[in-house]
DNA sequence: TCCCATCTCCTACGTCCGGTAGAAGTTCTA
DNA sequence: TAGAACTTCTACCGGACGTAGGAGATGGGA
């Protein structure tokens, strides 16, 4: 998985509502996803184009309508943006023990539950 | 610490001199500090500002050459930027774990010490 | 005291990214 | 066959960043 994953707001959102939605999504569903935003079809099809070459959207152009599927879950993309900030410490280690210090309690469980089931 | 807009390399590099530097530094030691970089002097004078602006720096401007002073450690950085990434995640938790899966073992080492160190 | 080195401030320019979308061309379908 | 629905290409705009010059202030040395 690239380093390409800068994502703006309306990309974000559409990463959200493709991930929402079971299965491949084509550009009128994710357009009818966001409709609060009253976005041009056009427009959500060039996002979803660029999510495409972002690498997290995959497009199959077999239908007439074509249609998209998210590369990876919404968990693996955090874990990416996780990981791409860690790699902003000098330390990771220590900044990982500033990290785990602001986590919520119920967090830092879930987080010794993970680390516990790595045997 | 509020929600700091991204930063551009040169930015990030900055931060790094500073960071590194103990003290309050000057643009001029900044500067030289990314000599390799061949920047104007103004160049990192606006970065710096810049840098103030976002709420990364502060500026003491008591002297005849202003000093700078990063407000926060690099660590205390990372786990802003690394609580934005989990930001993004619709299950914290679930977000959390695969992190937990993606990192060294002497990551999670360091992980579960700071996690038990919280009491 | 006077001049130069140094510093700050303001302004600006080029580029890239992301939001937004129209025009034109293609294809399915009633 | 006409119109609806789709895709592709191109474009514009604003904001963030890298980059820096010119103007004005000022301290230190000759």
């Amino acid at each position: 998985m690239h380093v390409m994953t800068r994502l703006g707001d309306l990309e974000r959102a559409t990463m959200q509502a493709v991930w929402l939605m079971p299965g491949p999504v084509t550009a009128r569903q994710v357009a009818e996803a966001l409709a609060d935003r009253a976005l041009a079809y056009t427009t959500v099809l060039t996002v979803l184009t660029r999510l495409e070459k972002k690498g997290l959207l995959a497009r199959d152009s077999g239908a007439r309508a074509h249609t998209y599927t998210a590369v990876g879950s919404r968990e693996d993309h955090v874990a990416v943006l996780l990981q791409q900030a860690l790699g902003q410490a000098d330390d990771r280690e220590a900044a990982l023990q500033h990290f785990a210090r602001s986590v919520s309690p119920a967090e830092a469980e879930a987080l010794r539950r993970a680390l516990d089931g790595l045997g």
